[in-house]
DNA sequence: TGACTTGTTCAAAT
DNA sequence: GATTTGAACAAGTC
């Protein structure tokens, strides 16, 4: 699932595969994910237009144009690029695909179409209007503990809500809490102020590797939960069983005995 | 067959 | 108004 190392490892791949090409022509196989634009208008705009650099706030992806603004791209649960060179092999299913003037392609795929494909004038205003909070390797450690001290909700909701902080998702989540010691249901303005400073100081560590590591989850095998999400495992730590529980309506994997409440 | 998965958004409740 | 809760969406797996 692309959290923020998975996209911002997206973000490199743009950069090192589809910058500075002329764009000959897209295809749209699924308007239903485009936001604030319609095909006609996307089309016009990136055709003869080029991918000029790449920003990154939490899971949203800005590819600025040479003209005309920036290319948004959110993955959602399954979105995928791919850069290559056409041929017979390739009947890649994509919901966008660039054609570059160089003949090759960059397609974004969604199998499960959560994805969302959208042209933004101005990024910061984007991100301020849809009221989202710093992303999760920017925000300061005062600006974590201020905004976590006064929300009222299981920690593990507190830290997925992108309004809050933008970029952890329910796996890295998982991670970051069993890391940290902190039962997943804690209420995020109950911790002592050390764990806040621990949960800042564990997500953005593992962020950082997952990033170094491409986001490759078998260069990752050190982080339990990321490495093993099932129910009844052996903790590594303590040797009891993990458990599964909904929080916040997701999946949340832990372990009882060495992750503490705090109510 | 239908319950479950996730990131996001929206409506309803507090 | 701000915050919280829960359902909805899609499409694939089991």
């Amino acid at each position: 699932m692309p959290e923020l190392p998975e996209v911002e490892n997206f973000k490199n791949y743009i950069d090192e595969t589809s910058l500075h090409q002329k764009i000959a022509a897209i295809q749209i196989a699924a308007p239903e994910l485009l936001i604030n634009t319609t095909i006609d208008i996307l089309r016009d705009t990136l055709t003869g237009n080029a991918f000029e650099d790449t920003f990154r706030h939490g899971k949203f992806l800005f590819i600025r144009l040479q003209k005309n603004g920036f290319l948004m791209l959110h993955f959602g649960m399954t979105g995928d690029l791919l850069y290559y060179t056409p041929d017979k092999k390739y009947p890649k299913v994509y919901v966008l695909l660039i054609q570059f003037e160089n003949g090759r392609n960059l397609a974004f795929s969604d199998q499960r179409r959560l994805g969302k494909i959208g042209l933004v004038k101005n990024v910061e205003s984007f991100i301020e209007d849809r009221g989202y909070g710093k992303d999760a390797l920017k925000i300061s450690l005062e600006e974590f503990i201020v905004l976590f001290q006064k929300r009222r909700v299981a920690i593990k909701t507190a830290l997925m809500n992108q309004k809050i902080v933008a970029g952890v998702g329910n796996e890295f989540s998982d991670e970051i809490l069993f890391q940290s010691k902190v039962h997943p249901e804690s209420k995020s303005n109950v911790l002592p102020l050390e764990k806040l400073k621990e949960i800042y100081q564990h997500m953005l560590a593992i962020l950082q590797e997952a990033i170094e590591q491409n986001a490759d989850r078998n260069k990752l095998e050190h982080y339990f939960f990321l490495d093993h999400r099932k129910e009844g495992l052996k903790c590594p730590e303590c040797k009891g069983e993990t458990k599964l529980r909904t929080i916040g309506g997701r999946s949340s994997y832990f372990c009882p005995s060495c992750q503490k409440l705090y109510t």
